[in-house]
Parts: C-alpha cells; sequence; structure tokens
DNA sequence: CCAAAAGTGTTGCTTGTACACCCATGT
DNA sequence: ACATGGGTGTACAAGCAACACTTTTGG
C-alpha cells in the first residue's frame, strides 16, 4: 500500500439503524438501552461498526439480523452522521439507515432479550448523542418515500383493508386523509389487488382486503402521490 | 477509550465531489487526472481523505477550496460509496458531495495547476473505480434538485435572462422546455426580482434581465416544479 | 418589411379537494 | 330503523401542456 494510503488517518465507522414499525395504527421506532459507556443503559438506536471487507449496507443488513433476527428487510441509506465530537466515547462516523419491518411478525425473544421496546414516532424517549435528530431525518425521509411510492407494504400484514392502508399513511404523514379521495387515488396507481375476502369486525358492511400485486416492480415507475 | 470502541476496526475514509459547472449551453463537471498509483494519470472525480477532528462536509469544503480556490460552495450529500474493493488501491470507504459552481467566476491558475478540465455532462472520458456511478447519481440528485427547488442560482451569473435559465433547466433536466410555459411557471414562484436592464445580443426585441430575490430562504419552502 | 426572439393569451385536459350521497348490515 | 363505516359520484378549482398570437427592433 502506497504512502498515499498510509498516510492517512482512519476512522471508527459505524452504522445507525432507524427501525420503523406499525401497530395499534401506530407508527412506531424501534429502540435499545446502550450496552456500553458512555451513557450505558440510555435509550439509543441500534447500530455497530463496520467491518474490513464489508459495505455499510452489508454491516446494516447484518445488525438487523443480529438485533431482530429478521433478514431481508427494506433499508434505505439516510445520511452520514460525522461532526467530531458527536459520540463522546470516541470519533465515530456513523451512516445511517433507516428501515421498515412488521412490528409483530417476527419471534420476539431476540428483542425482548436486548430489551428492546417500540415507541410511538409521537413520544419517544431522549436518545444517546444526535440520534434524535437521526430519527427526525429519517421520518422526513419516509414521508418523502411515501410520497412518492405507495410504501407501506412492509409495514402492513400480507393482505389488509384501504382502511388500515390509509390509516397508516396518515401515521406516516401525521395529517388526516379524505377517504374517499384516497381509495380513489391509491386504486388507479394499479398496484393493489383486490381479494375476495372481507374484513368484518370495523363495519356492519365488511371492508374487502386488498394486497400489493406482485408485479409492482415495474409498475413502480412513475407514481406521484400528493397527499 | 473503552474496548468497545478500541476493538472496532478502523477504515480510511474519504470524500470525493461532483463539481458541475455550466458552460455554453451546456452542464458540465470538473475532472482531475489522479496523481498517485494506482490509475495515476486517469481521469477521476476530485477527493482527499476525512482528518481526525473533521465533519465530512468539512472535508469535502477543504478539498473544494484547495482544488478549485472557491469557498462557500453549494454542496450536498449524495451517497456513500464503500463496497470493498471498489479502490483497488486500499479498503477506503467514500461519501460523495455534489456541488455546483460558476464555471468561470475563478481564478483558473488553481485548477491549471492541477491539470482539472471540464467535460459535458454527455460526454466525458472513462473515470477510475466507481467514479461513473458517482456522477450518475450525482446527476439524478442535481436533477431531483432542480424540480423541487429552482435551483441555478450557483451555476447562472448574478443577473440573467429567463432564456438563460430555461437553457440552464434544459441542461439539467435533459429534455427541451415550452419556452412560455417555463416562464410563466418560474415567475409564478415570486423568487425572481425583474431589472430594469436588458440583454439585447440574442434578440432584437432584448429580454430583461432577472436575479434572484434577496429572501429565498423563506420562500423557497413549498415550490414544486413539474417541468 | 421580415425574421427572430420576447412575451402574453387561450384552450383542453388532468388532477386535487371538498363534499354529498348511496350501500350493506349487526344491533 | 338507524347508526356506522364502506364505497361511489359530483362539482369546483388548480395546474399542466400545447400552441396561437402579439410585440419589438435590427438588418
Amino acid at each position: 500500500m502506497s504512502n498515499f494510503y498510509q498516510n492517512a488517518p482512519k476512522h471508527l465507522l459505524a452504522v445507525d439503524c432507524v427501525i420503523f414499525g406499525y401497530e395499534d395504527d401506530q407508527l412506531k421506532i424501534l429502540l435499545f438501552p446502550r450496552k456500553v459507556e458512555p451513557a450505558k443503559g440510555q435509550w439509543s438506536l441500534i447500530g455497530g461498526f463496520v467491518n474490513e471487507n464489508e459495505s455499510t449496507d452489508d454491516a446494516a443488513s447484518r445488525v438487523l439480523l443480529l438485533n431482530t433476527g429478521l433478514s431481508n428487510i427494506f433499508m434505505e441509506l439516510l445520511k452520514v452522521f460525522s461532526a467530531p465530537g458527536r459520540d463522546p466515547g470516541a470519533r465515530v462516523v456513523s451512516v445511517v439507515y433507516f428501515a421498515l419491518i412488521r412490528s409483530n411478525s417476527q419471534d420476539d425473544s431476540i428483542l425482548e432479550e436486548k430489551d428492546a421496546r417500540w415507541w410511538p414516532i409521537a413520544d419517544y424517549p431522549p436518545l444517546i448523542f444526535d440520534h434524535q435528530q437521526m430519527v427526525e431525518d429519517a421520518l422526513s425521509g419516509l414521508q418523502m418515500k411515501a410520497g412518492q411510492n405507495l410504501t407501506g407494504h412492509e409495514l402492513l400484514p400480507d393482505v389488509f383493508t384501504l382502511r388500515q392502508l390509509r390509516t397508516l399513511y396518515e401515521a406516516i404523514l401525521q395529517k388526516p386523509l379524505d377517504p374517499g379521495n384516497f381509495r380513489k387515488k391509491v386504486l388507479s396507481l394499479n398496484v393493489l389487488q383486490k381479494l375476495d375476502i372481507k374484513e368484518t369486525t370495523k363495519s356492519k358492511k365488511g371492508a374487502y382486503y386488498y394486497q400489493f400485486a406482485k408485479d409492482v416492480a415495474h409498475a413502480n415507475g412513475n407514481m406521484i402521490l400528493k397527499l
């Protein structure tokens, strides 16, 4: 390795994950009590150091698997946090991802073991370091993504009613949406498949279940939601 | 420093800058011949290692100042490139920024000294490593930004005609725009200030010069361009 | 007078928004 | 029968796209 590389400073490099879930009609984030000093015991996002020979994407996947037991999670790069002093323990540059998971789809034993807890996005405890900023940025990122792409696949059950989808969007965008208009807009995108089953607990009439169509991939092209 | 930090692997961390300029009605990028092995002499983006006690933002600013002589440049985080093996010289994680500068506003001596050259975005030479991917992503990022925010401030002279602004947008979006509609849309945003001077070389009638209004900051709020 | 670019106006279409309204059904 | 949520229709406004038209002035 040449001097060019040899003389350059080396850095601790971490990934942190803002994990979104959806439960009780609320958007939630998954927080963990920090296990090491400084700030041991305080609430934080889950993270980990990036290994040699590992991309940050891979590191984030590994951290997610390790701490939730889930793989194949939707995950997206959000930002880089690198202010000197952001981590009082050492100079650490953190690459932040946000992820979407079905909060009840998993074996919860791993979460219990880590003392992880779901918190409503509107009401979570103080976080260590700059993690609150990360959460705020991640929410913006999610809102943006949801506005462009009809997201939610990852947060809802396999089949869901349009009411459920709308309530999810209301939770993400944090504002009420007109039921009729939402229905028409969403159906016009042609990415949902109507099933012949009805959900009958919420109303007497019953609401049809829908699921995301298989070929969303190329249908995804240019759908823009102004909601 | 605790074991938690001490045992973690350390990484070379770099910033790379996709520098956009605008000249001869063309969107251009600034490329530099690489000065070190491997791939010495080949065209590349300009970059540099991140120092201890320096944020990646600061590192990018420093790299820009060092290599163009310019400070206070518009600059935005784009992505992180971290695939193992992306740099054959060593394992380097690169944080990529894109920047907008007036390509003729500066003292060019620094650029000449570095043998830097402006290349049209539509026709630039092969680049080292993953730098071509960086340029493509940066163009997408710029297109997105331009679609949301009436960008161009940084690429145009202080005063400009609406034709110039439109031609810039055509260069960024890489498609022709209707002159009448563009004019109406842009003026409706109320961020341009009409001057009493005319440019008279392009037409007999002459076109009024405009400049960006001072208080664009808060006017920036919610302007969306669908062009 | 004519060409060429600046600038304005018109028209049709698509989309969003705010509702009113019918439908189905368990109590 | 009626309250409740599901689902559809309507009427207005806003915005976009295409293009016709008017203005100005140097050659």
